[in-house]
DNA sequence: TTAAAATAGTGAAACGTTTCTAATAAAAAG
DNA sequence: CTTTTTATTAGAAACGTTTCACTATTTTAA
């Protein structure tokens, strides 16, 4: 390995100077200036990055963590992030959060191999977060709501979505709806859970009371309970999933029984992934701006890091009406 | 910031002996051994993961890097590669090539911020990839042919499948075949362009010679070339595309007209993406090992980091047979 | 008992940078 | 001419670890 000490040696200079030199400060002649930067070409040097993280306390590099780094659902946030992260000059890496207090993400963090990082891993508490945040690491978090000095966070507003969704569906005449749920601890479910209780509420007078059906966010599940919930003989006439996944599970149960959606059952969703535009029938759902939120957070890392405030915000989410209401 | 030097005075022990110590060596006294420990928690210390990386002159990371983040498809080979760096207790960490050579990825690469890596980001040239390997950083490709003693690829079977799936159209009875091109420079493209090529040549006597529609991967540009391309006289009853995401603009752009597909036009793709089954009609398409690619490649680099001999290898492809043809 | 071996712990160097402080030489000021 | 300033370079410490080489103590073997 080529060192700044071998730099130096062959420009016949101090690995002061070499340091410098190759770092184009004006306290070095220009003659030497070139005659390291020659040095180092001919040598092919190349700086060691970690060493010099070491010496400068800063990694110039933004983390975002993930539970699990192949959900399709991230990928426009990842582009928000790394457009921004890209802008400053910095790097972005991204690291699972799966393996929680021993994960990749929550050893960078720790370890401080990252200068900022925004994370949507329910998989890490809030008591760990909040252990690790500090001036010089501060955390954006998109999954819940927890607030420090550094530590923000961006949100959607789950509540309204969803109570949007539930809305549409009394106004387009459904009377019995039922909620297909996603994890119980999941802070998007419960948020959504209650923009649909709040929806059924003010609207109830002759609307079925709620009536939750458990899932866990994938379209397997989905596509489970509610094949067996259909096999009972309670009746009703609209789902509200808690995201597009179960959704689609759903919409092929259903079919499966010969129902016919929207008219035997609506169904609409939240998320707007890639697929609900694609599925038969194509699904109605809440649309959030996920790039936006990536864009949000990142931008938020670097204020914090460059010492002002930075505002927690929750971000709106829009209904997009398809056939499947 | 709590170091070594902290822990050690707090336990009244040199900070050669607190090192070892934490690292349980047997050399110290279990008394003492848990007396540092005790410090340690006591003081809330957290190892400085750059400082150990570079005394250890390793990083116990692996690298994977792609040419956009937030590519859907990435999602099964990405999940390959963490199960096996994970199952050997190292870290992964996810970047961007995009920016070419001053991308994340290259400079990691560069300053040896990782132990290895799995790169798919044909941005990243050949000379770029040989240049930075070396026997502490080893290379496996997924996107071209590059051999040498640290670099080794991981390929499917383009060419086969592009046999396999034009093959399969002949065999059903159509007989002018048009190929939907991806970008002339990427590899893959390259490869299924000549698998096409050859099926049309060893079953050529009554088929329309080779004829391509040039795309660039994308949805968009699938339904753009293929709408433009029906506007024209000229009459085909088959499409090869070289990806399902061109294949799924491509069947837009067939309905659009009021083509039927299969019966008028009949379509198959590459890769059996997700989309590809939930596409009115299902896609028939080329599947190819994603998530084995993913560990197949990591195996390897952990092989030629362990200073084993790895050979390079060429994953087979299965032709799934839906609506489309 | 004495020599040899094993055990437990220490000090200091090293990893490859950056950056503070000092030193030298040349130029400017008095 | 001397003194002060400025420009350029050098030396050395520091970042927080790990690990080599060594010392001092205790145990075992002869």
């Amino acid at each position: 390995m080529i060192t700044l000490r071998d730099v130096a040696k062959k420009a016949g200079v101090a690995v002061s100077t070499a340091s410098y030199a190759l770092n184009n400060s004006s306290k070095i002649s220009l003659a030497t200036r070139k005659k390291v930067h020659k040095a180092a070409r001919d040598l092919g040097y190349q700086p060691h990055g970690i060493a010099r993280n070491l010496k400068k306390q800063k990694t110039e590099t933004i983390g975002l963590f993930l539970n699990d780094l192949s959900g399709p659902y991230y990928s426009e946030v990842i582009q928000g992030v790394q457009d921004v992260v890209s802008a400053h000059g910095y790097d972005l890496i991204v690291g699972s959060a799966s393996g929680g207090t021993n994960s990749t993400a929550y050893k960078f963090l720790l370890e401080k191999r990252v200068d900022g990082a925004v994370i949507l891993a329910p998989k890490i508490s809030d008591a760990e977060i909040s252990r690790v945040a500090k001036a010089s690491l501060p955390i954006i978090v998109l999954d819940r709501r927890l607030d420090s000095d550094y530590i923000k966070y961006v949100l959607i507003d789950n509540l309204n979505g969803a109570y949007q969704a539930v809305s549409h569906l009394i106004n387009r005449g459904y009377h019995k709806i039922v909620y297909l749920s996603g994890p119980e601890d999941s802070f998007d479910n419960q948020e959504r859970l209650k923009g649909y209780q709040q929806a059924l509420l003010e609207n109830g007078f002759n609307l079925m009371p709620p009536r939750i059906i458990s899932g866990n966010f994938t379209e397997k599940e989905g596509y489970q309970v509610i094949s067996g919930f259909l096999a009972q003989e309670e009746r009703i006439d609209a789902i509200f999933s808690a995201n597009d996944e179960m959704a689609i599970g759903a919409i092929q149960a259903i079919r499966k029984v010969n129902l016919k959606i929207p008219d035997d059952i609506a169904i609409v969703g939240f998320d707007d992934i890639r697929l609900a535009s694609y599925i038969n029938p194509p699904l109605t759902t809440i649309r959030h701006p996920k790039y936006e939120m990536g864009r949000f957070a990142t931008n938020m890392v670097f204020q914090v890091l460059h010492g002002s405030k930075a505002e927690s915000v929750v971000l709106p989410t829009q209904l997009i009406t398809r056939q499947s209401t």
